[in-house]
DNA sequence: GCAAAATATGCAACTCAGTTGCATATACAC
DNA sequence: GTGTATATGCAACTGAGTTGCATATTTTGC
């Protein structure tokens, strides 16, 4: 299988979506494809301005339209702001996620992991679990080091 | 063992933490302890000022202090908005959470059920693991057996 | 290709959760 | 009670995400 550039490989994503085909939708889909974590709206708008300049609604209009139309998939942070990771191949439709509390970096883990069992109260009814690991990523971890990390209690002495 | 008031536990919580006693703190913590489920800032805020007027700053900083005092905890919703609920006995340190899709109740589940095992990528340490399951309430599940759930792709025709 | 219809984008103004600085009120130690 | 540390109230701010509407771009039909 060819390799293919992310730009192309956005334009058929969307081609196949049977939906009209912009730049704006090629060149954000393409930034998700390329990235190497789940991007916020900031970031997509900072990678897609390299190109031309994007407005920042049409950057949350792009991504919500992504993301419905299952192109892409949005994850909650611990910051109140969603980052975005393409849907392609090696991704099943649920997967489980990293944050690292120091940087805030998140990124799709592809295992599919033994899904746990959990006991709801009567009368309520699962759809999906979402599975959000936190830690330090490769990046920050290193850094941690020598933090000694003693069980805080910020604000408080 | 005697049932006790809110307002009693939550005054001894506060006691025993070696903080200040203040009404605030008081009144808001009592409110998360007898809260079915966990509580948005405006939901408490509503709640005490049953009791007297309260200023919104206040509530989100009682609110911060009794997370840093670990006297409540915070989950992150998917409305961009913080819930918090009481951090007592049965609840261990780690537990699993239940919000619903339709009216966005967020609940404590205090099932500790099998801890699912996640393969990280080289050089990323875990520290915790978030889990939430999503679904229908008791209260939503009955509201939605008629709506026939088809693979939805909202704004897409 | 060209015009018309359909829809995506840009812009301005908005909402709403959460934060910050500072003056004042309150809890607690003495 | 008085003094000191700190909690609260108030006003103004930040930043993510949304909405209405005018304009630009993509498609479709010719
Ligand atoms: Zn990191
Ligand atoms: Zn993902
Ligand atoms: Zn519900
Ligand atoms: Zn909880």
């Amino acid at each position: 299988m060819m390799p293919r550039l992310p730009i192309d490989q956005a334009e058929t994503m969307i081609r196949a979506a049977g939906a009209r085909v912009t730049r704006a939708r090629i060149e954000m889909l393409a930034a998700l494809l390329a990235a190497e974590h789940a991007l916020t709206h900031h970031e997509v708008e900072k990678r897609v301005n390299r190109a031309h300049a994007i407005d920042r609604v049409t950057v949350y209009r792009v991504l919500e339209w992504l993301t419905a139309n299952e192109l892409a998939h949005k994850i909650a942070g611990s910051d109140r702001v969603w980052r975005f990771g393409a849907t392609n191949k090696e991704h099943a439709r649920q997967h489980a996620h990293f944050e690292c509390n120091r940087c805030g970096a998140m990124i799709c883990l592809d295992e599919p992991d033994t899904k746990p069992h959990i006991r709801l109260p009567s009368g309520f009814h699962a759809q999906e679990v979402d599975l959000l690991t936190k830690g330090l990523c490769a990046k920050c971890a290193p850094a941690r080091r020598k933090d000694r990390r003693r069980r805080s209690v910020p604000g408080w002495t």
